[in-house]
DNA sequence: GGTTACCTACTCGGATAACGGATGTCCGAGTTCGCAAGG
DNA sequence: CCTTGCGAACTCGGACATCCGTTATCCGAGTAGGTAACC
């Protein structure tokens, strides 16, 4: 049960894009060389958050990347759920089915109780997440480290190193 | 993000371990024939348990798996560690520390806000993983599915079809 | 009849393949901007 | 000087390899119980 990586790259440079002048895009390769990521492959996630309305992507020069809506309107589990899937971790064949008993039109994702408790946890879980937007991280960064901002700004600019 | 299927059958089986008689070992045969799984692959999921301390192994004739401890001392959140593994969902690879201002000593799984925020959010899910436990599953399907209890003990019993 | 030694069948345990998805890489389609030529 | 057409560079997007973990399978080590021989 392990997250992809792409989740932690996703999460970090949309942080960065909200620091970014709004209506400047910034392209895959200089989001890329902020962390040293391989920009091909962080190009591929970012793909997945365009897919999901979180960014919106511009081609050709001056093109890239930037915030599709405001960081309010962004959560931890919008991100997640565009890199990762919207599909749970638990996952429910529902074995019960080939059990003595079983039936064969019983939906045992609702019915079976494990099924029940699993799902309760990761209501827990998504719920957190969903508590938590880009702007709650936006702000707690900026009051632990308020260089953050300017470095971001400065790294990403358009004439950046 | 996928869960192993083998936590599905994990749990079912321990649920089903949990009304056989106590003190009585049912081979992994018996168990698999009970949803018709592979044996031999359930077989490495019980060995998982097993070196969890969950389950006690016997070999030889009249040998198998019982429950290790009762029930009640037995969560959700122990048996999806014992075959998930006991490591986070959300890799934290401090890709802060390639970032600019990025510091080596500084341990970022700790102090990354956004770490943080999924640490928060997996906290919520193992703390209501850990909430339920096999003696209460049990006891909502007993009220729910009164025959269930018996259909188990018969057909894990030692002279069973 | 009781005891003991052996032998057989049974079970777990770990070592070993096969498959699928995540990871990583590449080139093509489309667009924008700059430039140069013409009016 | 202004307009307009062209070209070149840049960027995303998706198609194509590669690697690692899950899935699946098998055979060997060890044990308990039954059996038969012996006392």
């Amino acid at each position: 049960m392990r997250m992809s990586e792409g989740v932690e790259w996703a999460l970090h440079t949309c942080l960065n894009l909200s620091w970014v002048e709004s209506g400047e895009a910034v392209p895959t390769a200089r989001l890329a060389e902020f962390y040293g990521l391989p920009a091909a492959y962080l190009n591929k996630q970012l793909q997945a958050l365009a897919r999901a309305g979180i960014l919106s992507s511009t081609t050709g020069p001056r093109g890239g990347f930037r915030l599709a809506r405001s960081p309010e309107k962004v959560t931890l589990l919008d991100v997640v759920t565009a890199i990762e899937g919207a599909e749970e971790a638990f996952r429910c064949d529902q074995i019960l089915r080939h059990g003595p008993g079983g039936r064969q039109d019983v939906d045992y994702r609702q019915a079976c109780v494990i099924s029940q408790g699993m799902r309760k946890a990761e209501l827990a879980w998504r719920t957190e997440l969903a508590a938590q937007s880009l702007a709650d991280i936006r702000a707690t960064v900026e009051r632990r480290q308020p260089s953050a901002p300017g470095q971001a700004r400065s790294r990403l600019a358009a004439g950046a190193a």
